[in-house]
DNA sequence: AACGCCATGTAAGCAGTTACATGATTCA
DNA sequence: TGAATCATGTAACTGCTTACATGGCGTT
């Protein structure tokens, strides 16, 4: 398990509350891992008993009050110890592939309504591939003298990049292939 | 929730027991959908009591009887039914994006022990898409005309091939930004 | 007046992992 | 003799999802 660590991280680039957690992970580091903020709640939690992390009441006017996490000492020996452990293997869960090896046991109008979905689907990750690009424009100019992290937050996003643009070349055979049958 | 659309397409395309099933899931179905025999079989008895898979007893000599399953006609309404559904969107929890990013709070020796670790990944990695090329080669080769279900099946294959060079290409950038740091 | 955003949670339930258990056969 | 393969499960636990809950502020 890895959300305490992707919290650690995040947190270490950048301190804040839960609910602007759950906002990063929506945008930026749900790329590589997903959460809600009802997860990141709880974890928080967990975490701040632990002490891995600590917090700090802020008030706002004109907005409820928050409360920014830090992380502590602990939780930098925490996040060290794992990034020497041995990198999990992925559990993957591709719903789509299943579907598609599941098409040839449906009918010609369910192939139809896959083939909808599929582009459906493409289109989805076409937009999300525009932001991805638009975002590595804005965070990452050619000019600039990057630091480590930069450099690392960089090679991560171009990894979501080509993840992608492979996806959108397999999506085109897929929809080949259910084309054919029509 | 999809292991339950996963063991419908297997058994589909090939009726077979518990245990088939889990080996299945080792290989080719894990490329896209992985579950241990444990939970194969929970789900399993699950379907079996819903009547979307029937069991035969099958008696075998020099090892232990086995049941086979195979789909029942509710089961073949059920898949039908789920591939009419959006597909959803995935679960991304990517350990080694987290670590990469993570690096950047770390000392020169936990760079170097996660270059370590990204190598002994990659080396994974080349030899899972050196299988899925054999297993191209065996499975579909260039002269046979394929039915709809190996053209289906060749296609998630393709997929796999492709993410799996796709990574080891971003492996290499992973590999070469943490080097820089030495 | 209604909707969306900011901000934080609780509670119930299910899916999935890890550990444990059994027992026969085949092969090195 | 021991390890690997075939074959099927139970039990405990953890992580994650879904639904529900509250409340103020800003915008249309």
């Amino acid at each position: 398990m890895a959300l305490e660590h992707a919290i650690l991280v995040s947190l270490l680039e950048q301190p804040g509350s839960g609910y602007e957690l759950a906002r990063r992970f929506e945008r930026s580091i749900g790329r590589f891992w997903t959460a809600t903020h009802q997860q990141i709640y709880r974890v928080l939690k967990r975490m701040e008993t632990d002490d891995w992390v600590v917090a700090r009441e802020v008030g706002q006017d004109g907005r409820p009050d928050k409360r920014t996490f830090s992380v502590s000492d602990t939780g930098r020996d925490v996040l060290t110890a794992w990034l020497r452990e041995p990198v999990q293997p992925e559990a993957v869960r591709h719903d789509l592939a299943v579907k598609v090896r599941g098409a040839a046991f449906d009918d010609p109008a369910g192939r139809a309504a896959l083939i909808g979905e599929v582009e459906r689907y493409r289109a989805e990750h076409e937009e999300l591939l525009t932001r991805y690009l638009a975002g590595e424009k804005r965070d990452f100019p050619d000019d600039a003298a990057p630091t480590t992290g930069q450099r690392l937050q960089h090679v991560v996003l171009r990894g979501g990049i080509a993840y992608e643009r492979m996806l959108l070349d397999w999506l085109d055979e897929v929809l080949t292939e259910l084309r054919k049958e029509a």
